[in-house]
This record gives C-alpha cells, structure tokens and sequence, in this order.
DNA sequence: GTCAGTGCTTGCATTTTGCAAGTACAAACT
DNA sequence: AGTTTGTACTTGCAAAATGCAAGCACTGAC
C-alpha cells in the first residue's frame, strides 16, 4: 500500500504507520519486554535481519512511536524508547494477544507475561507502563 | 516477514494472517460495514486493485477468517462471510480504531460508527454481530 | 444479439523483503 | 601498542509482494 498522508479512515492510518509485519514485532518488544538497544530487537526469536531492523527503527522514529536517544561517546549506547503514541498502542497489542491466545495452539505459555493478561490485564497494563514513568509524567 | 507455521508468539502468529496492508482493510469493510461481494470491496476508499483483492480473499479464506459461498448459476452472487475467528478480531478492530481516532486529524467523523464508537462501544459491537447471528449460532 | 456488469486472471514495472557480507568505531584483552 | 570482540549500522543483490492496466468468461438486461 503505497502511504496515504491523508486518510479518513483510522484503520488505514494506523496501519500505514505500523501495518507491515515488522513494526509491531519491535514495538512488542519495547512495550512488552523492555527492549531498548539495536541489539536486543535482533534478539529476537523471529530473526529480523539488520537491514530491515533499522529501517523500521528509522520510519518508527519518523511516525513518532519512538524516540532515538544516543550515546554521547558510544554507539553501542543508543536507546530506543517509545513515546506516548506508542504506549497508546498497549491495548492494540493487548488485544491482538489475546486473540492469538485464542487461536494459536502453539503459544508458549511459559512467556511470563501471557497467564497475566488472561488474569489480570488491568495490573499487567499498569505495571509495564511503570517502566516508562519518565515518558508519562513529561 | 515469511510465514511461520510455528510460532510460539501470540502476535507473530496474528501477524502472519492479517498483518499485511490489506487483510485488515477487507476485514474492516466486513465486520464495521457488512460487505460481502467483491464489487463492494472494490468500491472502499482505499482502491485496492483486484488482483491483490484477489489474493487476500484467497489467503483470509484459507486461514479460516472468511467463507466463500458460491452462488448457484451466477458469480455475482459470490460472497465472502466471516468465521467467528474473524469475529474475534472485533476487540483488535475497535483499540485499533481508537488509537487511530486519536492520532489521525484527518478521520472522517461522520462515518457513522466513530461517534458511536466513544460513546457506546459495547452497544455498537452487540449491533454489529446482529449482522453475523446466523454465524455466532451454530 | 449486443452490451454493460461482475469476478476474476495475466503481464509487467516498481517496491519491499531476505540474506550475506562488509564497514566504522569503541572498549577489552594480550 | 596491536589485535580481537562487540555493536550499529550500510551495501549488494536475488526473490517476493505490490500497483496498474488490460484481458477474459460468464450472466442478465436491453
């Protein structure tokens, strides 16, 4: 789908940000697990491969669902964190939990978080937005 | 991203059904605005051209999303109707929806849902599977 | 019998993805 | 000091997906 800056419908815009199939794998591991380093997304058991990684990084900085925070000498010290139109995502992604819990019969249970949002969605939710006190409060 | 029939991720394995640009326009028009011919999904906004139509009606059908019912002597009485799996995705359609209302200046309010969508969802999701009852009965 | 409408398929250029390799730089080791 | 290791990328290229235009087979209407 060749991007729209204009559209009416707000499910075309969403996915015109993050409607490819890598974005939210990231912003799963952002909101979800935590992740802030180039090397941790790589981590990743779906096996990103580098090129697309920061190329998705670059246009997810550009949407504003992330912000790019780097190293003052090093490299290596360069963060990605997400802002608050990101953390507005957690029930987009939430929801789409819960259906793969539905139907996917291969999820892994042992994902710490996954008896958590069946039991209790609303702590969950709470806690995980903790980690990103410093954006909420600003 | 190629499929994984294997995934033990609840959103990877959501993503590998609908997580390409289209998929969820389809599912859009099927669930929020009840279309089930062809033309009609020709006819959105979005101008998705037939061959990709094509495709995705194909691979939304063989995820188990939609059914194909074929009419008797004429095509033009093919249509495309939803499974409860595709129904299940309501919840993931509407957080979407409100993340999008938030975020895109451009959304047309006066598509009818939007307001509704605020002020009444759970009594706008109960309508909107009145159209499926024959589906959620059996 | 022609014609418009419908549900597709086909061909082909353009774009995106996937994989492997390479580069630049900082810190750690020898 | 010099080499190795780790990290954050970029580059090149083949393969797949998308976008657009055209064509095709069939049906019902005029």
């Amino acid at each position: 789908m060749k991007k729209r800056t204009f559209t009416v419908c707000p499910i075309v815009y969403a996915l015109d940000i993050w409607g490819d199939p890598w974005s939210l794998v990231i912003l799963r591991d952002v909101l979800i697990h935590n992740k802030r380093y180039y090397r941790e997304f790589l981590a990743s058991r779906e096996n990103i491969s580098t090129n697309i990684l920061s190329a998705r990084l670059l246009s997810l900085v550009e949407a504003g669902l992330l912000v790019k925070i780097e190293g003052e000498t090093n490299r290596a010290q360069t963060m990605y964190r997400p802002t608050q139109k990101a953390l507005d995502l957690l029930p987009v992604v939430f929801a789409i939990m819960h259906w793969g819990l539905k139907y996917n019969p291969n999820t892994d249970m042992g994902i710490p978080i996954m008896q958590e949002l069946r039991t209790n969605e609303k702590g969950l939710a709470q806690r995980l937005l903790q980690n990103f006190d410093d954006i909420t409060s600003e």
